[in-house]
DNA sequence: TTGTACGCGTTATCAA
DNA sequence: TTGATAACGCGTACAA
């Protein structure tokens, strides 16, 4: 039976005769410990069945090198690929990644919020669920000078590091993309509060519209509960029963853009010469989609190594008045089939 | 300018005059302390703003309630919704997830595993990389007694828990099902040694054929790269340039099975009537591609919702002579117009 | 019901 | 270049 003791520093110190701050300096390839020792040091530790405990380090040092996540939901593909990116930029930099979802609940968000700072993490990446209005429950961060990032998601009035997408300019984008193509009635679903992202997508498609002369419908403008096929579907009935129905549509998530094209297949509405459709976000299932569905790029991946980056550069820097600067990264109009006409 | 200080437990008894076990006791509720003086120590401490610290607590307990995930990648949804399934479960009993990705490749496997341990995590839940072969490097959280679930991608030789489905068997579903369709010329794809779960899922195709009195032929059977649409693609048109093609392909996982779709309309072959085809995974393209691919359904959620809960399990019990049993969530076959006929 | 006192494993400070 | 020793913040026997 093996029974398990745990190797500390000490044990080696003991064994060869050294002091605990030599062994732990040694392991650590400190400068003013000799070469013969370190290579001593390492070779008995490695022979003891040495562990190092990141706890008992972390707790002295009050460095965790681990960042926590907090996100609405991970199985989105847009927000699995922020993951990735987080996850291999912290990774190289020897950092860990403890993730949290929401489920999009403020309530869920504030405890979560409260169970990184518990854990002491060195940074906090989050993008907001979609219930959360007030941010007071990220001033413990600030206050313990953790560096903290939104990323897509983010709040109006709060000083923090931020990682986001132009909304208002790529919603813009899609609707004039959909002009361009020679759309006179553009519809748009929508979703969400005020201060959500898909706002700022909305007033970009009315932006778009004002700009290009085109009188903005409000029949055209279709308000959902969430982002599902199913309420998609129903949006997209209702404007296809439309007395004067749209001959463009400009959907801020692909879900709901493929949705549009499967219901106007059903109905016999020819896509696009019949009805243009642009999503967002470059999902897989926008490629697949048949006719592929356009779209505006959103680089989920750089978004989070961004973010992550973000967060080590600020622990590398003196903490103390830092400028909170705002990143912004690029979107693209993606054109596919959907929408060539 | 807020100088922070970090409120202890010590700064609380201080202030109220009692011990620091008091104070620990009380605020985790501890029955030998009075109603009154957990009120009076819960209130003070929130006045203070104190901050219980999990690292010095699981320094002290030697329990961290964190366990670690280990997976290739976490952008494929089969994998996402496995976290998901972690995620929520280890919430749910006040477990923290840390996570990491492999990227397939061993030696980051093996680093990121001592990475998972300095972490002294409460338990470890993995899917091998595709690279791994031996799995030595697990055997630290044996000796340990942290509790380690293996998941999909489990090893053959390695006495831990497992949490998997029968490929085997899923693959015999499969290519029954096509068989049930009237196909009598059923093509493979398969990738990976003959240690991974692809080679099972051949295995249940070559029984299934076997069973049925089809012979196997070995121009059916192609052996990809990696799993890409573009391998796909160059196997379907090697497949469907033969001089005899086959009336059926069992694709193991959806993005090979739309790649297959997708070609043979471009070569303006039907499907399913010229050829029927049957993915693996339930991937939300599956349900996109036109004709809707049919497939085998893939508990993702729940394996990981098991895993979770084996750990926690396992971490309640005495620890010691565990059965380290085998858990089989079920596979179905999820029939949709590609292979309908 | 509350208090005393020590240890968890490491790092940091100061001294040698 | 190395050593002695005190923290870091909390939990837990054991005593009162």
């Amino acid at each position: 039976m093996k029974e398990h003791v745990e190797v500390t520093i000490y044990d080696i110190a003991e064994k060869l005769n050294l002091a605990t701050s030599t062994i732990s300096r040694a392991l650590k390839d400190h400068h003013s410990i000799s070469k013969k020792t370190i290579e001593k040091v390492k070779k008995t530790a490695k022979e003891m069945g040495y562990r190092p405990n990141n706890l008992a380090a972390s707790l002295r040092s009050k460095k965790t090198k681990t960042i926590g996540v907090l996100l609405p939901t991970i199985t989105q593909p847009f927000l699995s690929s922020l993951i990735s990116g987080i996850e291999i930029a912290s990774q190289k930099a020897g950092y860990n990644v403890i993730i949290m979802q929401s489920h999009d609940s403020y309530e869920e968000e504030v405890n979560l919020t409260q169970s990184l700072y518990n854990n002491r993490v060195s940074g906090v990446i989050c993008s907001l669920a979609m219930q959360t209005q007030n941010t007071d429950h990220f001033q413990v961060f600030m206050d313990n000078n953790t560096p903290l990032v939104f990323v897509d998601r983010v709040p109006k009035h709060f000083s923090t590091f931020r990682v986001v997408i132009d909304n208002f300019a790529a919603g813009y984008k899609a609707t004039n993309h959909l002009i361009s193509q020679g759309c006179k009635r553009i519809a748009h679903l929508t979703v969400g509060s005020e201060f959500s992202i898909y706002h700022e997508r909305k007033m970009g498609y009315l932006a778009a519209l004002k700009d290009a002369g085109l009188t903005f419908e409000d029949e055209l403008l279709v308000r959902l509960k969430e982002v599902t096929y199913e309420e998609a579907e129903k949006a997209a009935n209702k404007l296809l029963d439309l007395k004067n129905p749209p001959d463009g549509v400009f959907t801020p998530g692909d879900i709901l853009g493929v949705s549009v094209i499967q219901c106007a297949k059903k109905r016999g509405v020819k896509v696009p010469n019949a009805l243009a459709v642009i999503g967002f976000n470059n999902d897989p299932i926008s490629n697949i989609i048949d006719p592929n569905l356009s779209t505006i790029t959103h680089p989920a991946e750089k978004m989070g190594k961004a973010s992550a980056e973000i967060i080590l550069k600020s622990l590398k820097s003196s903490k103390k008045d830092e400028v909170k600067e705002i990143t912004f990264l690029n979107t693209e109009v993606l054109v596919r089939e959907s929408s060539l006409r």
